[in-house]
DNA sequence: TTCCAATGAACAAAGCAGATTTAGTTAATT
DNA sequence: AATTAACTAAATCTGCTTTGTTCATTGGAA
């Protein structure tokens, strides 16, 4: 499933139009992404956290020549999923 | 940030009403759930894609006593951040 | 709406860092 | 009011790391 099945499937349920789902789920998208960037985490009760996470730099290797190389520290998006959302998957 | 903040925000951005973008949050929220739950992976470009992931059965240990515990195999959901989010948070 | 051009995602190889596991209280969200 | 997230202890296991090609997706224009 794409971005344009789940604006469709959203329009659906809402029997809003698909333009203001559009813009709805972009705007959502880019507000989650900026609060993350800022260092702020993002809690949806029932479906999951977004937080950034500092990765410390470490010794890698290529996969595909096996030399050893250098991979250094970063800030990475992290996402923890809630409670209802794993009961569900889990089944 | 939590829910009720998401909605404020991307209501001020889309000039829509509180009540509409909230409804569109959620059944996007159900929408994806629903598909994971049902072994699809959403895939969204830029933001990330959520997948059902199967984690085998493991030795692990109960951290407060420290006697080993069975964990039994499970299905947990997965989210995997795309080269937009990575890059924004990375900064 | 439909097609094109262009950008993003998937795929695979092996080793290490980080997430995950229980349980109970506090704080916070619906 | 009631349910869920956060927090923390130490050992095992999963995923990230690169690079190039193939394919799907996006956004603009007719």
């Amino acid at each position: 499933m794409n971005k344009a099945d789940l604006v469709n499937l959203v329009a659906a349920r809402t029997e809003l139009t698909k333009t203001d789902v559009a813009l709805v789920i972009d705007a959502a998208i880019e507000t989650i992404v900026d609060s993350v960037v800022e260092g702020k985490k993002v809690s949806i009760l029932g479906f999951g956290s977004f937080e950034p996470r500092d990765r410390s730099a470490r010794q890698g290797l290529n996969p595909k020549t096996g030399e050893k190389i250098k991979i250094p520290a970063k800030r990475v998006p992290a996402f923890t999923a809630g409670k209802l959302f794993k009961d569900r998957v889990q089944g």
